[in-house]
DNA sequence: TGTACATCAGTGAACGCGCGTTCACTGATGTAC
DNA sequence: TGTACATCAGTGAACGCGCGTTCACTGATGTAC
């Protein structure tokens, strides 16, 4: 009953709980594949981690926990990934850039999951959503902070304006591929010119 | 099997196809009430409008393209919203911001609605779609040239400026509810401070 | 004015499907004696 | 070293449900004669 494709192997004794890695896994890849939550059934998770379905209740009491655990798992990969490229720049306009090209980047690479992140009509109530959330956003403030924006007719205030600058680049995230008939210009320009509007950084394509 | 409650009478003889929009105004029902667009069954929304399912067939080939029916009048009604307001407002500062700010309220009157907008997977093909948003867009550019946005290290393009600031409208519009336990500052702040930065517009609260 | 008839706006029963979840079970494997 | 036994990591069959869709039908109503 199992996926034909898979031929899984039990796991040995003591390794029962890996399976529940592989759950999530597998949940994930439908999630991307199919684009759309609810593709992600316990079912079809099931076949695709090469297990019946009534192996799922050994490691989630039902669907909805698995699909809170695919949400927990998917935030804590895109606030690392948003982090790593950070590593070793320390010019802050660069760190800023650089930032906000990773989470742009992880928005199209998985649509779906980042979706399912920022655009879910029920919020996800996981203590580690609303961490990761707050962590990512302290980053932001704090690099725009370095970057000491200097406005004429303006007084900084670097909490609105990271607050302005993640609605504008989750805006950038999620709005073109939601209307693709629109002529968008390049994703690099905008995000430029963002930067630009938003942070007073000038283009750098150098990076 | 219809619904209890609704006791619907049978239309009159010509007036079949009045039939036609008591089952797309049931079908934004269940939407906006259930917030997710996968509870907008066929059957659902047949029962929701006090009719048998498979009288739905008589207008619409299937449950797709009784969806994209809903899209497409949901997108009339933003985009009429998004509009309304601007009547009889001149001084093109206060035409964006009535404007923006009826986008918002749109946003957080209707979530799901905006969501099936905005944030779809499936975008829609509707042609009605690219328009309405071509159509809307073009205001916000016309309005913001009018608004003549001055910065000094500057050359203006209200064309990029305009998408910016849709996307961080889209960003407001969509995030704060998606992530609901983050410390947002009030909804007005926000938008004051989007529109000083994005379109160089004074806070006036007057309006 | 009366009646046969066509049409219109639906109904009611049925189909096959995939779903979430429950339950009793199985067979390999480590452990105690 | 051999064997009984407990445990672990699952399986297989079954349940009731709501779904989209098809099909034959019905009963009210306007129209032709």
């Amino acid at each position: 009953m199992p996926g034909k494709s898979a031929q899984r192997v039990r796991n040995p004794r003591g390794r029962g709980p890996r399976l529940r890695e592989e759950i999530v896994a597998a949940a994930r890849r439908i999630l991307e594949r199919s684009g759309v939550e609810d593709a992600v059934t316990l079912r079809a998770t099931a076949r695709e981690a090469g297990v019946t379905a009534p192996a799922i209740y050994a490691h989630f009491p039902g669907r909805t926990e698995m699909i809170e655990a695919v949400i927990g798992t998917a935030f804590a990969e895109f606030v690392a990934a948003v982090r790593e490229p950070l590593q070793g720049v320390e010019e802050p306009a660069q760190r800023l850039r650089a930032g906000c090209r990773a989470y742009i980047h992880y928005a199209h690479e998985h649509p779906a999951t980042y979706r399912i992140l920022f655009t879910r009509h029920q919020p996800s109530a996981l203590p580690v959503v609303a961490g990761a959330a707050a962590e990512f956003f302290q980053d932001l403030v704090d690099t725009l902070a370095q970057c000491g924006v200097q406005d004429d007719a303006h007084v900084p205030d670097p909490q609105s304006d990271a607050i302005v600058l993640w609605l504008a680049l989750h805006g950038l995230a999620a709005l073109p591929p939601a209307h693709p008939r629109f002529p968008w210009p390049e994703q690099e320009d905008l995000l430029d010119h963002l930067l630009e509007r938003l942070a007073d950084i000038d283009p750098d394509r150098s990076l």
